[in-house]
DNA sequence: ATGCATGAGCT
DNA sequence: GCTCATGCATA
């Protein structure tokens, strides 16, 4: 029945049900004390069921993993010709930017580096690593203090398997930065949580906020990034292919960031803009009681059960819909491979190889 | 920091 | 319709 099924989208100011949305259980982090595993159940799902399930990180590179694909930049609000630089002032920085070279195909046996040929096709045709190549560095960054944003320069992520080096070189955990290669390679996920939590410190000494750091990337790459999106940088609660786009374009911030300690920044904030943009449908703890006792048995429930679902629950099929996409998502960042819950993996039904399609269930 | 939402690209 | 990247809105 879902009142504003028809157009929920307008300027509905229903539905605010206010209700306490606990959920915490998120660990500081999820990688951390993962990837050493992930690294090993990533083979081993292959080896089983000929997929690589579980962590997002691996099977992204597995699953038909776009590469090259939706790393679209967003849409470009109208407000941001109006962005400032986060960071003015830019000097030859200290940047080791290596050739563009990457002759090692990440033929490893090991981690997600796996030799994935499928380079699908790409609509766009973009295949410059912008990050790769040596042309587009701190020098020309700033070339225009206006926001011009590039044509196609999406930012693209880094190739398929290029974890070339599967022994993390901890060079200093605990230290500070001593390594200086910045973008020259697919970094280790013990070098991404490292790089994050690093740039986590230097941003908050630096006194810049998540937002800020958006912003700024946006004045300076072209690449407008939401706190959110840095908030979960930082947390490493991004793939590990998104992880290894926004390094680059973060570790050049820092850079710029830091060689610009004291005389920094004249950070403009772009307000939100308005967009029709549906309300947040907040659902109600029962509701999502329901909705996690299903998922439990279902995470990929059919559209006719969703519906079903939804009818149950009163709310929208959509909401629903993304309810179990969302989740999904969410359980992949957390429920790496190794560590399933009690049960079974949300994914994989140890034994069922026909499904895993639908499970009817009602 | 995170829940729900949008949208692109792929199947 | 799914995944994946990403963000607004909110707890």
């Amino acid at each position: 029945m879902a009142t504003a099924a028809s157009s929920p989208y307008t300027l509905l100011s229903s539905s605010p049900m206010i209700h306490p949305d606990s959920q915490a259980m998120q660990p500081a982090s999820p990688y951390r004390g993962h990837q050493k595993l992930l690294q090993t159940d990533y083979l081993q799902s292959i080896q089983s069921n000929g997929h690589p399930l579980g962590h997002q990180w691996a099977s992204s590179l597995s699953e038909g993993s776009p590469w090259s694909s939706s790393m679209e930049q967003q849409d470009i609000k109208p407000g941001r010709e109006d962005l400032q630089l986060g960071i003015i002032h830019h000097r030859s920085s200290h940047v080791a930017h290596h050739s563009p070279h990457h002759n090692n195909h990440g033929n490893h046996p090991g981690a997600w580096g796996t030799p994935v040929s499928h380079n699908s096709s790409i609509t766009s045709g973009q295949q410059i690593n912008i990050y790769s190549q040596t042309g587009f560095t701190v020098n020309g960054m700033l070339d225009h203090g206006g926001l011009t944003p590039p044509p196609n320069q999406q930012g693209q992520g880094m190739h398929p398997g290029l974890r070339d080096t599967l022994s993390p070189e901890h060079s200093d955990l605990g230290g500070h930065h001593c390594h200086d290669h910045s973008d020259e390679e697919t970094p280790t996920s013990d070098e991404l949580e490292h790089f994050a939590k690093q740039f986590k410190q230097r941003r908050i000494k630096l006194g810049f906020t998540q937002a800020d750091v958006g912003l700024a990337l946006g004045t300076l790459y072209g690449n407008v990034f939401s706190q959110t999106t840095i908030c979960r940088f930082e947390a490493l609660q991004l793939s590990f292919k998104n992880m290894c786009k926004l390094k680059p374009l973060l570790n050049k911030w820092l850079e710029e960031a830091d060689s610009t300690t004291g005389c920094s920044s004249s950070i403009d904030k772009i307000a939100a803009q308005g967009r029709k943009r549906k309300k947040r449908t907040s659902i109600e703890v029962s509701v999502k009681g329901v909705l996690e006792t299903h998922f439990l048995k279902c995470p990929k429930p059919a559209a006719q059960e969703i519906t079903a679902l939804a009818d149950s629950l009163q709310l929208e099929k959509e909401v629903v819909r993304v309810w179990f996409c969302n989740r999904r998502q969410k359980e992949k960042r957390m429920t790496p491979p190794g560590e399933q819950p009690p049960h079974e993996g949300p994914y994989s039904h140890s034994g069922s190889a026909g499904d895993a399609s639908s499970c009817h269930d009602l």
